[in-house]
DNA sequence: TTAGGGTTAG
């Protein structure tokens, strides 16, 4: 047999040279003799499929080598890798030795399948045939093992290779970013720069780029692009992608945009990278937009588009986008792929509609744990707890085993929801489900202790943690604090936020507004004199309103639209209905240490009360307002906005940075609880 | 005549 032939030429030290490079390769064989063969000595009968390459090969009585590497590069062409592997058992079977032209196609095929234990076996046989310096071929096994994760076996075979190509590098580089070692990855281009001859090509400088965006890295990354220029290659559409996606995913949007716009004709990747740049970047609606244009271009989107696109709805919040794609989706191919149905379950929770969400989850039939995390959340978002843990129930008869994401959704929902004995049970259940509670667990249930007042038993939950509490764990202890008006504790809570995050002006607000309610005015100027100190500060506050498909959004106080005079007016009447219904606007929504009167035109100028005027005077009576406001919503704003509700007989939905109320008769879906 | 890369991540 022509495998025990080959055996016998090589001698044992070379062996123990190679098994103690490559252990995997050899761990499986009682004896060096055997290994070649190993994986295929069961292999007693070939079944050759009805493929017409096999039936060729069949024709011929004793075909030779290059009649087999023929029909493996046919079957590797087609992507009939579990072919390729079998044909070259034939290969071995019938005597012959595989060649140069052979392992290339056949480690490919190991990669693609992905075969690691076969893969080995080649490797040895490469090994073996005395191909360890055949550069083509290793460059094959560098990839084989890097794509099975084994990057230090990839990156021993790249050491002991003598001549390296730009794909060698460019492979073991690859090898690194793919497995989540970008660092590495740039060490090794940095490497190769200084100690090699080696010019890199389109193809390297892409895998850099991506390695820079990996680690986020915007100035490396500009040098690259100039590398990119000097080689001549800024015309390469490959090299324009990677870019595109460089400076879109690093927030320079518009440079991406200028980027994409040299292209006649993007094709499908190049218009995935912006839309998924902008939607990543908060800018949803230019990527709505781009995602409409490209539609029009007539450009089939795939599922990366498709969850770009609905995403980016769900940041817009408008349940007009939100349906159109939906209707897209369910017109297209993809209509039942379920990575996509997930996102749209997540975008109509979020865009105010956990009924339509509902639709869509109870229209999946297979079910996993994502699916059924997503509706979860949903219900969690829109303050329906009961029906989040219902679910969860539901989830578990249905032997689908819960993850940590499903039970933030379910902790969170029982957050929103108030529902403190739930919210326990649950967190202490996790482990029996072989979930650990992560630092967002601790979080949630120290958000839904301390709210319910319960706020002796969050701080000593928090010195009981495992792990070191992180902003949102002392963020949480003190907004409860503002809640219950608790000085002492708040006051500790304060320190640990500031310590953490003393740039962000939220914080000192919470704190300031603790001590305005205790009438601590001395305290409240202090506070205030230390944000200023700090250089803390606090995200402009804006609302949005969707009319007719068309968002409109609005600063605290803003004069600028065109219709500002009827908007004015509204709010004003507004404000007239409300005092005459008894309302008592709530000061301590008002940082400023202004007079009475100065505090209540300051609160009822807040962007979300404008854009609740804007939306009453462009819709018939009767409509629902949907607005989106970037901040959470001030006490004075939620009870004004229930009263409001009854008042004009409309259901406003507004959505915050945390969550849904739904004012409807002069309630509110949370119950006074966020 | 066969290798390496780029879009996403519910």
């Amino acid at each position: 047999m022509a495998s025990r032939a080959l055996l016998s030429r090589h001698s044992l030290p070379f062996f123990r040279f190679y098994s103690c490079y490559f252990p995997a390769l050899f761990h499986f064989t009682p004896s060096p003799l055997r290994y070649i063969v190993y994986p295929f000595h069961r292999v007693q009968r070939i079944h050759l499929y009805c493929s017409l390459a096999h039936q060729q090969l069949d024709e011929i009585a004793q075909p030779e080598l290059s009649c087999f590497n023929n029909t493996i590069h046919r079957l590797s062409h087609r992507r009939s890798f579990s072919e390729v592997l079998l044909v070259y058992v034939t290969i071995l079977r019938n005597g012959h030795l595989p060649n140069g032209l052979t392992l290339p196609c056949i480690l490919k095929a190991c990669t693609a399948l992905p075969a690691l234990f076969f893969g080995c076996a080649v490797h040895a046989h490469i090994i073996r045939l005395g191909f360890e310096a055949a550069t083509f071929i290793q460059n094959g096994v560098i990839v084989m093992y890097s794509r099975f994760g084994e990057i230090s076996t990839a990156h021993k075979v790249f050491d002991l290779l003598s001549l390296r190509n730009v794909v060698s590098w460019t492979s073991i580089m690859s090898g690194y970013a793919q497995n989540g070692f970008p660092l590495e990855a740039l060490h090794i281009f940095r490497t190769m720069r200084l100690d090699s001859p080696i010019i890199p090509d389109f193809i390297a400088l892409v895998s850099v780029l991506k390695a820079y965006i990996d680690v986020g890295d915007l100035d490396q990354g500009r040098c690259v692009h100039g590398l990119v220029v000097k080689f001549g290659l800024e015309d390469e559409p490959d090299l324009l992608i990677t870019l595109t996606s460089l400076y879109a995913k690093c927030g320079q949007v518009n440079t991406a945009r200028s980027m994409f716009d040299q292209v006649f004709s993007p094709e499908l990747i190049l218009w995935n990278a912006m839309i998924s740049g902008y939607a990543k970047n908060g800018h949803a609606d230019e990527a709505v937009e781009l995602f409409k244009k490209m539609v029009a271009r007539k450009v089939r989107p795939d599922s990366i588009t498709l969850r770009s696109a609905i995403l980016a709805c769900a940041q817009v919040g408008s349940l007009e986008a939100a349906k159109w794609i939906w209707e897209f989706v369910s017109n297209s191919e993809l209509k039942d792929d379920v990575f996509v149905n997930t996102a749209i379950i997540d975008m109509y929770a979020k865009c105010g509609s956990v009924v339509l969400a509902r639709r869509v989850f109870d229209n999946i039939p297979q079910k996993d744990v994502v699916v059924w995390s997503a509706m979860i959340m949903g219900y969690g978002l829109y303050g329906q707890g009961k029906e989040a843990i219902s679910l969860f129930h539901e989830m578990i008869q249905s032997q689908v085993r819960p993850n940590d994401i499903t039970f933030i959704g379910l902790l969170s929902a029982c957050k929103h929801a108030g529902l403190v004995h739930d919210g326990r049970k649950y967190f202490y259940l996790m482990r029996n489900h072989g979930v650990e509670p992560r630092h967002q667990h601790y979080a949630c249930l120290v958000d839904l202790l301390a709210r319910a007042g319960h706020l002796e038993e969050a701080y000593e939950f928090i010195k009981g943690m495992p792990m070191a509490p992180e902003v949102t764990v002392w963020g949480a202890l003190l907004n409860a604090c503002r809640i219950h008006g608790q000085v002492e504790l708040g006051k500790y809570a304060a320190e640990r936020v500031f310590a953490i995050e003393p740039w962000n002006a939220g914080h000192y607000v919470q704190l300031s507004n603790i001590y305005a309610s205790a009438g601590l005015w001395k305290d409240v100027a202090r506070v205030r004199v230390l944000m200023r100190e700090r250089g803390a500060t606090k995200a402009m506050g804006f609302s949005s309103i969707e009319i007719n498909g068309k968002l409109q959004s609005f600063y605290a106080g803003d004069k600028s639209h065109p219709r500002s005079k009827e908007i004015l007016a509204m709010t004003d009447e507004l404000e007239r209905k409300l005092k005459k219904s008894g309302f008592l606007p709530h000061m301590d929504s008002v940082l400023h240490d202004l007079g009475p009167e100065e505090k209540e035109l300051s609160l009822c100028n807040h962007s979300e009360r404008i854009a609740m005027a804007y939306g009453l005077i462009c819709t018939p009576p009767g409509t629902t307002l949907r607005i989106t406001k970037n901040l959470r919503a001030c006490v004075n704003c939620h009870s004004a906005s229930k009263l409001i509700s009854k008042l004009v007989e409309r259901e406003i939905i507004v959505r915050d940075a945390n969550r849904f109320h739904h004012f409807k008769d002069g309630f509110c879906t949370c119950g006074d609880y966020w």
